[in-house]
DNA sequence: AAGTTACTTTAAAAAGC
DNA sequence: GCTTTAAAAAGTAACTT
């Protein structure tokens, strides 16, 4: 019986350890991505669900911890892509992409496609745009979305195309340069957005 | 009257010969042939006519990709032994072969709004961030759509041609019902 | 800016790490 | 899970020219 015992405390006291490895873990990755403390609440409650529903074996920590803050941040609305995550975790993009899938499986949270329209905020912050630029951007996507010019086209290229157009429209043009560079992804691609969403939205030629 | 046409693209097969083979024997018979038993325990031999590649293990087991139609690939694996036999007569001439997957493509006609599509149809994964496509597991037949916004499609998984056939179909029908399409 | 190549996803088998 | 093979879909990336 004392056996029993001992090995339990032993048992209990890992999965302490082992949690408290995963929110300092979680800590750390989200003050990297600087996520405010709800983000990161919202995690912590995703990767508790992971444990108690014995969701962690075979996996490593780190890669549960990333996945639960990659979904945390879906859920919020303030994404950071997969390449974002797996540059401040260690864990590849493809281990956090295949955790997340698990995850969000397993644990029944189903979550939307990430919408370009949540990345308009952070990326026009960073470019330093105003309000009214990441207004007219919004209304870009909600329109490109209901024509259907965003199946299959990554959120971060829709959302950084949608901010060039709009710069541009309000005057407060930033280079595709500048753009790209914050959004992650080639100038071709804003290219590509953009002709497409000025020849097929109403939108004149406004190179 | 769904008649979708579907365009075979690949066929996975493979053959149990019934005998173990020694790699180093045979190899000199298939020219062009690559082993790195160190990165990979079987042969890579790719044929240009039907234009395959073929992978041959020592348990005398083979792996026959690349073929566009189950006949091709049929063909390719008896052009493989045969070749392999002229240096070990050991290998029978008759073994057996099954399909093990078969790819398919096909076109529905009709763009598709994959995000309406995820919300709506059921097993399906879409993450754009990742891949275009749409991802739509059916369990009757067992076989994986990829659905792209174009309304190209893409079946995997399917044993058989009817089966590819019927998973286009029914993925078609699914779509009709749910007035996604 | 156009072209080319290449990687993302899906399935499946093989032998072994 | 990984390694190796082939092939399509469409988007994106990285090099060349």
């Amino acid at each position: 019986r004392l056996r029993k015992w001992q090995r339990k405390i032993r048992i209990s006291g890992a999965t302490e350890r082992n949690l408290a490895f995963a929110l300092s873990e979680l800590d750390r990755d989200s003050s990297r991505l600087g996520l405010p403390r709800s983000v990161r609440e919202a995690a912590s409650v995703v990767y508790r669900s992971a444990v108690e529903n014995k969701l962690i074996r075979g996996r490593s920590i780190e890669g549960v911890v990333a996945a639960s803050l990659y979904a945390a941040c879906r859920r919020c609305n303030v994404p950071r892509t997969l390449d974002e995550i797996a540059e401040v975790s260690r864990v590849s993009k493809k281990e956090v992409g295949r955790t997340y899938r698990f995850l969000t499986r397993e644990l029944n949270i189903k979550l939307p496609p990430t919408s370009p329209v949540d990345y308009v905020p952070r990326f026009a912050s960073e470019l330093s745009l105003s309000g009214e630029v990441q207004s007219k951007a919004i209304e870009i996507i909600e329109k490109a979305m209901e024509k259907g010019l965003t199946s299959g086209r990554g959120p971060t290229g829709v959302a950084a195309a949608a901010l060039y157009i709009a710069s541009v429209l309000l005057g407060e043009r930033k280079t595709q340069r500048d753009v790209a560079d914050i959004a992650g992804v080639t100038e071709v691609t804003i290219r590509n957005r953009y002709k497409e969403l000025t020849e097929q939205l109403d939108m004149g030629v406004t190179l | 009257m769904t008649d979708v046409p579907i365009k075979v693209e690949n066929i996975v097969a493979s053959a149990t010969l019934g005998k173990s083979i020694e790699l180093p024997k045979v190899a000199p018979a298939l020219e062009g042939v690559e082993y790195n038993l160190e990165q990979f325990p079987g042969l890579v031999y790719k044929l240009k006519e039907p234009k395959t590649a073929a992978l041959i293990f020592g348990s005398g087991k083979l792996v026959c990709t690349g073929a566009k139609s189950i006949d091709n690939s049929v063909k390719a694996i008896h052009i493989t032994v045969d070749k392999m036999r002229k240096l070990d007569s050991e290998i029978p001439e008759e073994f057996n072969i099954k399909v093990q997957n078969i790819v398919a493509s096909a076109n529905l006609g009709k763009t598709l709004n994959l995000e309406a599509v995820a919300l709506d149809l059921e097993n399906t994964e879409y993450e754009p961030e990742q891949f275009p496509g749409l991802v739509y597991r059916l369990e009757d037949p067992k076989v994986v759509l990829l659905l792209f916004g174009s309304g190209k499609v893409v079946c995997t998984g399917a044993k058989t041609i009817d089966d590819a056939q019927l998973g286009v179909e029914k993925t078609k029908e699914r779509l009709g019902e749910l007035d996604l399409i």
